[in-house]
RNA sequence: AGGCGCGUAACUCAGUUGGUUAGAGUGUCACCUUGACAUGGUGGAAGUCGGUGGUUCGAAUCCACUCGCGCCUACCA
C-alpha cells in the first residue's frame, strides 16, 4: 500500500467496475426499497446541492442495499422546457439568427442536438460522486415512454373535467413570450414611484367638472386600460360619489365610479383605479361589476393598436413617462412620492411579469388537492423533518388553479386539437382524436401550438419513470417508493404535484416519506451564486483546482462584469494556493457530517479537510494492519485464539457504534452516523486500540493464542468498520476492503465481489462488554496521567520513566500487574514500583487514577516551581467542582426531590473529589517544602 | 402581516426524552520525524450556550417576553 491515500487512484476505477458488474440493479430480493432521482436539468451541470443531495440518497441507498433490500435508485434527468430553449435560442442569437428564422420542427431537431452533445454531463459528474443510481433504467422526461404517460393523464383529466382551457389572467413574460406559473415568479422589493393622479369627476352628459377623484398608482401607464375606479361602500366622505363616472384622462372616455370593499380607505387617497385586464386583484373587482376587460399591451408589452395613437408601439415604460408627462402638462398630476415596492420578475428572464389576459390550458387543483391533504394528514406520508407540512398544508389549502400551458417549442405539445370553428379535441395523436370523436377525414384539424409546463412531465416521474400507464412488474414493486430526498424549495413546484398525481393515477402515495435537506451555502451563510462569485464546483473539490483557472471560471461570462474585479480579489484571498483534491469520499463525508435535519449548511473547505485527513488516517490504519496480518495466522484456519482486555473493548465498542450509525440512518441524522464511525475510527481504534495491538504483536513471549487473537480482531474490526463505512465513502472502503476481507476470513471471488453486496453491520448485544471496558478505563487513566505530566513538565515523549505507585488498591494492584506490558508500553515506562505503606516518596510530580497516585521522582527531570504551578491549577479545578457539588448537595430540596440515583452519582463525584483535592494539597505542601 | 428556522470556543457545527467538569473538526500555543499515518502524535489555552424573566431541587435543553439574522407565504392604490 502506498503511505498516502490518494483518491485518484481508486475511485474511476471501483465506479468502472461496479457498474460493468451491474451491481447497481435491483437485486430482485428482498423488501423493496426506492428512491427517485430529482431529476436535474438535461443539459445542466452539477452543482453543489446536487452532490450534497445526491450523497444523502446514495448514502441510503448503499445502506438499504447492504441491509438485503431490493433497491432501486432510479435516475433521469427533465427536459427543462424554457432553461433549455433559451440556452439553445441564445446560441442562435450569436449566430445572428432566431428560433423563427429555422420554424419549430428544425428548432426542435436543433434542441435534441444540444441536448445529445451537452446531456452526458450532469450524469458523467454523478458518477464521479460514486452514486449508485441503476443506469440501465436511466429515463428522460421526453422519452416516448414518459411521453405516453403525459398523454394518458392530460387526456383522462380533460375527460374528467379537470384540465380546461380559459382566457384568464396570466402571469406574462414578455420577453419569452409565454405565460409561467405563479410560482415562477419572484417578487422582490425594488425601489420604484408613486403617482397621485386627478381623475376629473363627469357631469351628467360626460364632461369633465372641476371636480376631481384622486387615484395613486405605482403604474401609471395601465390607466389606458382603466375601466372603473373603486370606492369602500362605507368611505366617510367618498361614498357618495359612487355611482357617478370620471373622466379618464387621456382617453376619450368616461369610467363608472363602483362600490367595492377592495377599495381600503385607509390606504393610498381612499380610491383606487380598476384595470381588470393588468391586475389580479382588479380582475376580481371587474367580475363583480362587470367591467370590461380593456388589454392595453401587446405580447411585448408595448402599448397596442386599440389605445390612443400617440402611445401606440411604445415599450411599457417609455408609454409611462409620456403618459406622466402628458398628465402634468394637463394639471392631473397631483405628485410623485418615492415607494418601495414588490416587482415580480420571471425566475428565468429576469424581465418583469406582466398579468396578461390570454387564453391558456389550466388544471383543476382542488379536487386533487384534497385527498393529498389527507395523506400528509393521515400519516400516509410523513415529512422529515415533520414541520414542513405546515408549509406543504398552507400551500395546499390555498391552491390555485394551475396554469400548465406555456407558450415555447421545447417540451410535451398539448394534445388538443380545433377544427376550423375552434371546437376543441384532446387525445394522444391526431388519428386517435379522429376516432374519438368520430370526426371526418377530411375534417381539416389543428393542433394547438403550446406545450405543457416541464413540471407537468416531473409531476408523473414516481410512476411514469417505472413505466406506467403499462403495468409494469417494476411499478408493481417499487411504487410506492420509500422516500423522497428534495430540498423546501420545490414543495411546491414538484412535490406537493407528485402526491396530487400520485393519488389521482396510482390510488396511492408516491412515497411514503419526504426527507427535506437544507440548502448549501458558502461558508459564512451566503447562497452560493454565479453573480457573488462564491461558487464551488463539487467536482474543483474532488479533483482539485489551481487559482488561476478558479479565478477564471468565477469572473468570467458574468452579468454584471463589473462584478469581477471583487469577485476576483476575494477569491484570491480565499485560495490562495487553488484548492487541492480532497475526492470523493471526503466530501460525501463532509455533506454526511453536516446533514442535521432542517437547517441549511455552510460549506466550509475546513471540514473538508479535515475529513481528507480522516480517510487517510483510515488508509494508514488499514496499511498497519495489513502489514501485520497479511501472510500471517489471523485465526481464519481455525486455531486457538485468546481474547485480550484491549480486544474484548474495541469489539464491545465497535457493537455500540454499529448502533449509533444504524439508528442514525435510520433516522435520517446522517450527521451523527457519520460522528460515530469518526469518533469510533479515530479515538478509539486509531488512538487506543492500534496502540494496544503493538505491545502484544511486536512482544517475543506473546503466546500464538494471543497473536491470533490480536490479529483477528484487528482484521474483524477494521473489515466490520469498513462495511459500516462503505454507504458514506464507497471508494475508499471497498479499494481496503478488497484486500482485507479474505484476511477475515471471507472468500472473494476476482472481479465480482463488492463491499456494495456485503451484509451491513448489525450489532450483537452479547459481545458488549462492561467488564472489559472499565479495565480499560482505568489504563487510559493511567497512561493519561503519565503524559499530562510528561506535557506539562516538558520531558521528552520518548524518555522512559521509572515511577512509583502509592496507595494501591488490591484492584489497583490487580489492574498494574494484568496490564504491566501495556502499560510500559504505552505510557513508556522503565519500571514501576509500588511504595511500601508508610514509606517515604522521593520527591515526585504526581497523577492520580482513582485514589492511587502515580509518582513520577522530579531528580533532574523536573522543576520544582512548575509542579507546584501544575498542582495548585489542578486543585483549583478540583475546588472549583468540590463548590459547586457542595452546594448542591447542601440544598435539602435537591437531596430531597431529586432521584435517588442522581444524588448517588453527585456524592460519589465529591467524594473522589475531595480525595483527590486532599492528595494534590498533600503533595503540594511536600514538594513547597523541598 | 402570517409562518418557519437560526443565534453554543476565532471559524464551521454537534449537544437525542432537563441531571457531562458543555463536546467535535478547523485554527491557535508548546513539545515530538518513536518502526500505520506530519493529511501525523502528545499535551495545553480558548465558551457568563444572544438577552431578560419564569417553571424546576436542577435549564444550552421547557415556557414567556425581547434583540439580532435568515427563509417562505400573502399583501401593499
Amino acid at each position: 500500500m502506498e503511505k498516502r491515500y490518494d483518491p485518484h487512484a481508486i475511485e474511476q476505477h471501483w465506479y468502472e467496475t461496479w457498474e460493468k458488474q451491474g451491481h447497481f440493479a435491483p437485486s430482485g430480493e428482498g423488501e423493496p426499497y426506492c428512491i427517485m432521482i430529482p431529476p436535474p436539468n438535461v443539459t445542466g451541470t452539477l452543482h453543489m446541492g446536487h452532490a450534497f443531495q445526491d450523497t444523502l440518497m446514495d448514502t441510503l441507498t448503499r445502506y438499504h442495499r447492504m441491509k438485503g433490500h431490493n433497491t432501486l435508485w432510479q435516475p433521469g434527468t427533465d427536459h427543462a422546457g424554457i432553461a433549455t430553449q433559451m440556452v439553445v435560442e441564445r446560441q442562435l442569437n450569436a449566430e445572428g439568427k432566431t428560433r423563427h428564422d429555422l420554424g419549430r420542427d428544425k428548432f426542435i431537431d436543433k434542441v435534441w442536438e444540444w441536448k445529445e452533445h451537452s446531456g452526458g454531463t450532469i450524469t458523467r459528474q454523478l458518477r464521479r460522486m460514486g452514486s449508485s443510481l441503476d443506469w440501465k433504467r436511466e429515463r428522460f422526461t421526453m422519452d416516448e415512454g414518459l411521453s405516453d404517460s403525459v398523454h394518458e393523464v392530460f387526456v383522462r383529466l380533460y375527460d374528467e373535467g379537470l384540465i380546461y382551457r380559459g382566457k384568464r389572467l396570466v402571469n406574462w413574460d414578455p420577453v419569452l413570450h409565454t405565460a409561467v406559473s405563479d410560482l415562477e415568479v419572484v417578487s422582490e422589493e425594488e425601489n420604484g414611484h408613486m403617482w397621485y393622479i386627478h381623475y376629473p369627476i363627469a357631469d351628467d352628459k360626460g364632461v369633465a367638472t372641476e371636480a376631481y377623484l384622486t387615484v395613486a398608482t405605482t403604474r401609471p401607464e395601465t390607466l389606458l386600460g382603466d375601466s372603473a375606479v373603486a370606492i369602500h361602500p362605507e368611505h366617510p366622505t367618498l361614498a357618495k360619489l359612487i355611482g357617478k363616472r370620471v373622466v379618464l384622462p387621456l382617453c376619450e372616455r368616461t369610467i363608472p365610479i363602483v362600490g367595492d370593499e377592495h377599495a381600503d380607505p385607509e390606504k393610498g387617497t381612499g380610491c383606487v383605479k380598476i384595470t381588470p385586464a393588468h391586475d389580479f386583484n382588479d380582475n376580481e373587482v371587474g367580475k363583480r361589476h362587470d367591467l370590461p376587460l380593456i388589454n392595453v399591451f401587446t405580447i411585448d408589452a408595448k402599448i397596442n393598436e386599440e389605445m390612443p395613437e400617440k402611445y401606440r408601439g411604445m415599450d411599457r415604460y417609455d408609454a409611462r413617462k409620456a403618459i406622466v408627462a402628458d398628465l402634468d402638462a394637463l394639471g392631473l398630476l397631483d405628485k410623485v412620492e418615492p415607494h418601495k415596492l414588490m416587482v415580480p420578475r420571471g425566475d428565468r428572464s429576469h424581465t418583469v411579469i406582466e398579468p396578461f389576459l390570454t387564453d391558456q390550458w389550466y388544471v383543476k387543483t382542488a379536487p386533487l388537492a384534497e385527498p393529498a391533504i389527507d395523506a400528509v394528514k393521515s400519516g400516509k406520508i410523513k415529512f422529515v423533518p415533520q414541520n414542513w407540512e405546515k408549509t406543504y398544508f398552507e400551500w395546499m389549502n390555498n391552491i390555485e388553479d394551475w396554469c400548465i400551458s406555456r407558450q415555447i417549442w421545447w417540451g410535451h405539445r398539448i394534445p388538443a386539437w380545433y377544427d376550423e370553428a375552434g371546437n376543441i379535441y384532446v387525445a394522444a395523436d391526431e388519428a386517435t382524436v379522429r376516432e374519438k370523436y368520430k370526426l371526418a377525414d377530411d375534417l381539416k384539424l389543428r393542433q394547438d401550438e403550446d406545450v405543457l409546463d416541464t413540471w407537468f412531465s416531473s409531476a408523473l416521474w414516481p410512476f411514469s419513470t417505472l413505466g406506467w400507464p403499462q403495468k409494469t412488474p417494476e411499478l408493481e414493486t417499487f411504487y410506492p417508493t420509500s422516500v423522497l430526498i428534495t430540498g423546501f424549495d420545490i414543495i411546491f413546484f414538484w412535490v406537493a404535484r407528485m402526491v396530487m398525481m400520485g393519488l389521482k393515477f396510482m390510488d396511492d402515495v408516491p412515497f411514503k416519506e419526504i426527507y427535506i435537506h437544507g440548502l448549501v451555502r458558502d461558508s459564512h451563510g451566503q447562497k452560493m451564486s454565479k453573480s457573488k462569485g462564491n461558487v464551488l464546483d463539487p467536482i474543483d473539490l474532488i479533483d482539485g483546482i489551481d487559482l488561476e483557472t478558479l479565478v477564471a471560471k468565477r469572473a468570467t461570462g458574468l452579468m454584471q462584469p463589473q462584478m469581477r474585479a471583487k469577485i476576483e480579489k476575494q477569491t484570491r484571498k480565499d485560495f490562495p494556493d487553488g484548492i487541492p483534491s480532497y475526492g470523493t469520499d471526503a466530501l460525501r463525508f463532509t455533506f454526511a457530517a453536516l446533514a442535521s435535519t432542517g437547517r441549511d449548511i455552510n460549506f466550509d473547505l475546513g471540514r473538508t479537510e479535515g475529513y481528507r485527513n480522516f480517510c487517510n488516517k483510515i488508509w494508514n490504519a488499514a496499511r498497519y494492519v495489513l502489514m501485520n496480518t497479511e501472510e500471517k495466522d489471523c485465526g481464519q484456519e481455525g486455531g486457538e485464539i485468546e481474547l485480550s482486555t484491549a480486544d474484548r473493548w474495541i469489539i464491545s465498542r465497535l457493537q455500540e457504534t454499529e448502533t449509533a450509525v444504524e439508528r442514525g440512518l435510520d433516522q435520517y441524522r446522517l450527521d451523527r452516523a457519520a460522528n460515530a464511525i469518526y469518533e469510533f475510527t479515530w479515538n478509539e481504534y486509531c488512538d487506543w486500540y492500534l496502540e494496544l495491538s503493538k505491545p502484544v504483536l511486536y512482544n517475543d513471549d506473546s503466546s500464538e493464542a494471543a497473536l491470533r487473537g490480536t490479529r483477528r480482531t484487528l482484521v474483524r474490526v477494521l473489515e466490520t468498520l469498513l462495511r459500516l463505512t462503505h454507504p458514506i465513502m464507497p471508494f475508499l472502503t471497498e479499494e481496503i476492503w478488497q484486500r482485507v476481507a479474505p484476511l477475515a476470513g471471507k472468500t472473494l471471488v476476482e472481479g465480482e465481489s463488492s463491499l456494495m453486496l456485503e451484509p451491513f453491520p448489525t450489532a450483537d448485544e452479547s459481545k458488549i462488554d462492561t467488564h472489559a471496558s472499565s479495565e480499560m478505563e482505568w489504563v487510559k487513566a493511567f497512561v493519561l496521567g503519565i503524559r499530562s505530566i510528561r506535557g506539562e513538565m516538558d520531558i521528552a515523549p520518548g524518555k522512559p520513566l521509572a515511577i512509583l505507585v502509592q496507595d494501591a488498591s488490591s484492584e489497583d494492584q490487580r489492574r498494574l500487574n494484568d496490564h504491566q506490558t501495556t502499560l510500559h508500553s504505552l505510557a513508556r515506562l522503565e519500571s514501576v514500583e509500588l511504595l511500601a505503606e508508610g514509606a517515604e516518596a522521593p520527591e515526585s510530580a504526581t497523577a492520580l487514577v482513582g485514589s492511587m497516585k502515580i509518582l513520577i521522582p522530579m531528580a533532574g527531570l523536573i522543576d520544582k516551581e512548575a509542579e507546584l504551578q501544575r498542582l495548585e491549577k489542578e486543585i483549583g479545578k478540583v475546588e472549583g467542582e468540590i463548590k459547586r457539588l457542595g452546594g448542591k448537595l447542601n440544598n435539602p430540596k435537591f437531596v430531597e426531590r431529586a432521584p435517588e440515583a442522581v444524588v448517588a452519582k453527585e456524592r460519589e463525584k465529591l467524594e473522589e473529589m475531595q480525595t483527590r483535592q486532599q492528595q494534590l494539597i498533600e503533595q503540594k505542601e511536600k514538594i513547597a517544602a523541598l
